[in-house]
DNA sequence: ATTAGGGATACGGTATACAGGATCCTAAGA
DNA sequence: TCTTAGGATCCTGTATACCGTATCCCTAAT
């Protein structure tokens, strides 16, 4: 079913239409997020077109939106690498996640629906399921998920550009680093605080979950740059 | 091992070059904050293209560019115009705003150098001279840099790359709605606060600050509707 | 007036070309 | 042997030309 519920007059938009462009550019997020190109990997555009099947028009302007979603960094007349993320790019990545999940949070606690809220403790249950079955795979995708929904929890559409790609590189940075650790516990409990409807709740739950995922995140790196001493 | 870092032969890679994407680009964007190509224009590329003496291209790129910044819509197959701000689009820029120059001014408050700080006590002056000779252009620019300041004091590349396109869009909004009232008060208070290193009373002073703000801007959204009653 | 054609327009994408910066390889020189 | 100059090569940045097709706009027929 393409159409979705438009307004009288407006006909047959084939809804479902996206720019080529786009879909390149989400196959190269995607295997950038893969570590199909780990980090430091150039991007020829002429490879990738070929590879792709398509010209370098699209490739390019998939560079250029990756690079303002941070996935890659551009030197002119250079191109395009797939970025490293350092130290301090991690913490500001949080540091700035930390911020405006506290916002998401508190704003879907006031506007979230009932319908809405079932959808997600339906993700919290895929969660536990995976978490139950040991299926680590799913577990991850079910943790990324349900940040995606919170985030749509709170109805704010620029929240959600802005968010998303940030969320993008965080779910990239965790699978760098490691496995999906149980964030159950702490995921249904920030749930229960929105679903409670307040606010205040809901953001000191953000807060407090921003924050171990940051702790979290800040050891897998320094053991793994204890494994992999100066490149 | 390819040469990265390398420094002492370094030589002058034409640091000041940039792509004729980026200048059009920043073109553009400079055209739709001063008016020229008001809410609802439509960016016909080869117009543009025409005019500015380049290739389709480059304009393409840049409207891709402005699209992901805020300032235009495309929609697929018909083309760009420049964005119309809702009410909601105002609301959310002020939620997301509000919650990240809260997070600029408490890093701003801790990481500072003084050199900084004496900077940014100059624009300060410079916009108490403009409301002194009743320079409203030149106020409006004092304002505008103040705040493009202070994001630089967080010493948070990412904080920067995230908000500044929705100060931009933010001061557009403003130019839009009416002249610069006076700010330089409250933007004083601000800064000692920030200069006073209390990421607390920093973090309270932004807020105010930006509440303050979105109280105005209501105020004259609420105006402009009133005298030009539904398009 | 309303509606159905039927261009005209402009986007989305392809293909091709080419200048010049960046990189790499190699061979000559210290 | 190590360095370095030089040229070959790769690739980006930009320009052109061109096509298919979705949209828009104007006109004419009902």
């Amino acid at each position: 079913m393409s159409r979705q519920a438009d307004t009288p007059g407006s006909f047959d938009i084939d809804a479902d239409y996206k720019p080529l462009r786009d879909r390149v550019r989400d196959e190269l997020r995607q295997r950038i997020i893969d570590d199909v190109y780990p980090p430091g990997t150039r991007l020829v555009e002429t490879e990738i077109a070929a590879q792709l099947g398509v010209s370098r028009l699209p490739v390019r302007e998939s560079i250029r939106a990756l690079e303002s979603e941070g996935f890659v960094r551009t030197i002119p007349r250079r191109g395009a690498v797939v970025a490293e993320l350092s130290e301090q790019d991690v913490e500001e990545l949080f540091d700035v996640r930390e911020a405006l999940e506290v916002l998401a949070s508190q704003q879907a606690a006031t506007r979230a629906t009932k319908a809405e809220l079932r959808r997600v403790r339906g993700i919290l249950d895929r969660a536990r399921k995976a978490l139950d079955s040991g299926d680590r795979v799913a577990l991850g995708e079910a943790n990324e998920a349900f940040h995606d929904e919170i985030l749509k929890l709170s109805h704010n559409v620029l929240l959600q550009t802005v968010l998303e790609p940030l969320q993008g590189r965080l779910h990239w940075l965790l699978r760098q680093t490691g496995d999906p650790y149980d964030l159950f516990e702490e995921h249904s409990a920030w749930f229960e605080a929105i679903a409670s409807g307040s606010a205040e709740l809901a953001a000191e739950h953000a807060l407090r979950h921003a924050r171990l995922n940051r702790e979290i995140v800040r050891k897998l790196l320094a053991e793994r740059q204890h494994r992999a001493p100066s490149a």
